[in-house]
DNA sequence: TCTCCATATCGTTAAAATGGAATATAACGA
DNA sequence: TCGTTATATTCCATTTTAACGATATGGAGA
């Protein structure tokens, strides 16, 4: 029940959603999600790891950037489910169409600010 | 957006998740399920609610009863999906088993107390 | 109409979630 | 080793959520 409560929890959260849409996409460091987002480091950051905890998506380092990618599915069946699905949900949502238009043009080399 | 994330907001509750496995029992009036889970009437009928807001169960009068069922699916498709994974998911949970082990039990005939 | 009874709603409180600024951590390069 | 950079963590304020008791609503029967 906790791990089915938790990706649930992990799923209700708008920011969250739109991250895994955008990983559906490629890839992303911490800082390339903040900023298509909108929102500060340490925000994206906790959401992250919200998303982790969930086994929604995985992390790898690759020297200062830690990259986030979509689970594989490995972890519990909700989590694998629920990726799945959310593969062709959503697709049509104003959100998600903007975020897929500026994501080709979000270079984490490009990102200045702090 | 809205819809999708209504529905996961109203799966992320332990009592919401269990009062969807009691009803795949059988129909049940709010005094049956408030017996069920332990917890206060209006608690329960608000958690029915947010069921019902986000389509996942529906309700309909029988006199001074309220039966609450699961919704058919004609709602929204995020509730149709969970409604399906929710037939065969969490069914091996402790806390599920211990419910539909007391459900045969209850009858809204002899729920006494207010 | 008056009184029950099941349910819904309101008011309140405590716990949890969210967000950002500030700080700590870890890895790279000079 | 020192400085820089990306990320994680901590702290704090605000909002949301969950729970209960009390009250309101609405139907059924006397």
């Amino acid at each position: 029940m906790k791990v089915f409560i938790r990706v649930m929890k992990a799923l209700s959260d708008p920011n969250r959603v739109k991250m895994i849409k955008m990983l559906q996409i490629r890839p992303l460091c911490v800082c390339e999600i903040k900023e298509a987002l909108g929102i500060a480091q340490s925000t994206a950051s906790k959401h992250l790891k919200i998303l982790e905890d969930a086994e929604l998506v995985r992390s790898f380092k690759d020297g200062l950037w830690v990259n986030y990618s979509l689970s594989d599915g490995s972890g519990s069946p909700y989590s694998a489910s629920m990726i799945g699905n959310l593969k062709h949900w959503l697709d049509n949502e104003s959100q998600i169409l903007e975020l897929n238009q500026i994501l080709p043009g979000i270079d984490r080399h490009d990102i200045v600010g702090k």
